[in-house]
DNA sequence: CCTGCAGTCTGACATTTGTCACGGGCGGGG
DNA sequence: CCCCGCCCGTGACAAATGTCAGACTGCAGG
């Protein structure tokens, strides 16, 4: 019996997603978590043996919690499904120890067959996923221009950016002309949504 | 027996959706949908009772396809599932001839219910999603601040904008002055994410 | 009729922004 | 050591953006 852990905000996929996996005869869904903090202390109390996380959650992100999971309780396998394809949550998810990644698209049937894969040592990535990680590449932001794009992304300006990040306006703007060089982008607001499409920030 | 049809893009959460709904003795999914236009021509030719309907799909959105079932298969009640609590969507969903309005934050056993309810002709609206509704109100924004305002939205330039709603830049430039100061923003991309947020765009 | 009002549109002006050139400090490899 | 990349800052210029006053329309009510 694969003793599953499930981590999702949606109260309804969440309920969803756990009546799938009770279907299967050798799975059953031992705790239900609606944040990563949740999911962390559920996992130290239960030792389960798979946890299926979603990556974004209202505290920490999936990958986080994964990481964490590693680390405190190595006999619990991760993965984690999404919604959204991120590329750099992927990279970031594998170095973490996770051990299965998968978007949200994916058939039904497929999930169960990936916990059990998972279960038993092994790995799965979507392959669709895999193939957009590896063509977007790298992030060539450095740290600093991610931070700063991160704060640009809704909409404040660039005065309320130095503030929160410390800087001075004119350094500010000139990371962020180099964010928008690099992505390609027309102006940071596009930066921010090109970057955040591909995970960089 | 009540006959579902479900539309939902992501196709994991439709097949858990499938399989919670299938627990209930009482009624049984005879369609699933990734598109708008699938979820349309399945229910042409089914006549479902029931259409579970998720407020964004690939081609149309879920309100549209809601108002179009409610004028072509008045048969065939329709409820909208939503991750995403925008106001603006739940009005145009009620004069769209929409019975059911719930988040995704629900529990599991809600959902079983309000098909239940929306079946026998009965009307459920999330009273989260209610109460947002109410408190954000109308849309401030005439028609044209919101044109502009939703080409505004992914960064473009102004003269972009300008081409596109075949005006001069001037006026496009005014228009999201205006929007800006009904939004309460600081600039137009603040404003637009504030509009996309209440669903006024 | 004409007054007021809301929506639409425009051009002129001030501010914010993006871009470029430059300099200094710090740390890791060759 | 010396070079290179990243970090942080300045100043100046050009382009994009925000803001304002005002003109024109159609429409409702006195």
């Amino acid at each position: 019996m694969i003793r599953v852990l499930l981590a999702d905000d949606e109260h309804l996929i969440r309920g969803a997603i756990a009546a799938l996996l009770s279907l299967e005869d050798d799975m059953e869904v031992v705790a239900q978590a609606a944040t990563g903090a949740e999911a962390l202390s559920l996992a130290r109390a239960l030792h389960p043996d798979v946890a299926v996380l979603d990556l974004q959650l209202p505290d920490l992100d999936g990958v986080t919690v994964a990481t964490t999971l590693h680390a405190e309780v190595p006999t619990c396998r991760t993965m984690i499904v999404t919604s959204h394809g991120l590329p750099g949550h992927l990279k970031r998810a594998l170095t973490g120890g996770v051990r299965g990644f998968l978007a949200k698209t994916v058939a039904a049937e497929v999930l169960a067959t990936v916990v059990r894969t998972v279960h038993a040592g092994g790995r799965y990535v979507d392959p669709q996923l895999a193939a957009e990680a590896i063509s977007a590449g790298d992030s060539p932001l450095t740290a600093r221009e991610a931070d700063v794009l991160r704060l640009a992304g809704d909409g404040a300006p660039v005065d309320e950016i130095a503030r929160r990040a410390a800087l001075s306006p004119g350094t500010v703007r000139n990371y962020l002309s180099s964010a928008v060089t690099k992505t390609g982008a027309a102006n940071r607001h596009e930066a921010a949504r090109i970057a955040r499409g591909r995970g960089w920030i």
